[in-house]
DNA sequence: TCGGATAGGCGCCCA
DNA sequence: TGGGCGCTTATCCGA
């Protein structure tokens, strides 16, 4: 492997592919050391470096945006130093099998659907989904009672925070209602605030835990959650 | 791009490097939707995909391993089908800068430092970090109460909870040892039990937290934590 | 920059 | 396989 034109082709924003054999000290946040063996390592244009196993979906390695990277070599070996504020990482590459450089454009943004705001929204415009009656006051309220997903009144004028899970939801899920139906019962000064946890499942203790409370559970998904795959489920279109 | 080749890439476990112009629609978990845009492309062997832009750490599209892979082509463009029981990826190929396979051995497995695991067991090693007198009984105890990280008695035999967090603590840990907490105080039918967060730091609200509940903090960081870089941290050799 | 929370989180361990 | 939870979590969003 050409050292100089890597450095190059990382000076002029590429995104380089290496595949090798090697074997990986890092220390920062915390120290770890990776025995030799063959990975892919890629280092992207905004000088992000990840090392990959042949399975697995996280990289076994890397370091973040902003890393500085040199080479050295001992005759025998060449090393790979990274470096950033408070990380650094070696690789000491024992062959390499293959690299290519690649210059990339790219600003597009994913457009993504299905998210724990949404289920929020989808609340918040079809209040029946909770219970008939239920007025919903705000969304997403991060100032004066913290990060309640959807806030409103019961049909008896008693509050109800709504905390929403887009997947199972398990203890600290309940945990955190809890939190807040504290917080609004403190900073409103009432005895009685209805905790709802909607989301599609509830995990064991979870259930127990929220019994206990005497909260309530709502099963919903999120909007287009397996739409294509749980026929049964009700839809509601937005 | 050869098709065929890069099937049979794939059927005999080789890792597939695709470097390509391409958009991506995936529906499952959620639904999402990324613009034509210049991508990296990996294939594992164990037929996990990830797609990488040319920044970040994270991939911005992936399917899980044991995805299925089919290619098809309406002579204009040529797809990518990806599919497992319960998400569908399609990627939409403009133009396939360069691609290659290799077959990759590696068999090791990360050793690493640092954890929370060991910043319990540092605690359970030298009672004196919590206090004097701190006498430990159990580790990790995932039975009876829990998943409590280290747990014992104090001088006057009063039981203690102890949480470790290798970062900052926030109002989730202050929630979790609460938890905690009250679960040893119903199974022990103890009224008094303390409940102590080690972390090398508190934000602002798990502090108030802490306090309401009448439990402590000890600034404890995790054995090896920045030891390179934070010359002031007193360091203890284990 | 910091704090708080979500994530198509992932991966690990254990029942 | 599912529950519970840590993570060198990363990323987003608001103050």
């Amino acid at each position: 492997m050409d050292m100089s034109s890597l450095m190059k082709a990382l000076d002029l924003g590429n995104t380089v592919l290496i595949c090798a054999n090697c074997s990986i000290s890092y220390s920062g946040r915390a120290e770890s050391f990776l025995a030799d063996g063959d990975r892919i390592i890629m280092i992207k244009s905004d000088r992000t470096l990840l090392v990959h196993q042949p399975s697995g979906s996280t990289p076994i390695n890397y370091m973040r945006d902003g890393t500085a990277f040199r080479f050295s070599s001992d005759g025998c070996r060449s090393v790979l130093h990274c470096s950033n504020a408070k990380e650094f990482m070696n690789i000491v590459f024992n062959r390499v099998h293959f690299h290519s450089f690649h210059e990339l454009f790219d600003g597009q943004k994913l457009q993504i659907t299905g998210s724990e705001r949404d289920m929020s929204l989808m609340i918040y415009n079809t209040p029946g989904l909770i219970e008939e009656g239920f007025r919903p006051l705000s969304m997403e309220e991060h100032t004066k009672f913290g990060f309640i997903d959807v806030f409103g009144f019961d049909r008896n004028n008693v509050l109800v925070v709504v905390e929403c899970k887009r997947y199972v939801a398990d203890p600290k899920a309940v945990d955190q209602l809890k939190r807040y139906v504290e917080k609004v019962k403190v900073t409103k000064g009432l005895s009685s605030v209805r905790g709802i946890l909607a989301a599609p499942r509830l995990s064991p203790s979870a259930e127990s835990m929220l019994l206990e409370l005497g909260f309530e559970f709502r099963p919903i998904s999120p909007p287009k959650y397996f739409e294509r795959f749980d026929s049964k489920q009700k839809r509601l279109d937005f």
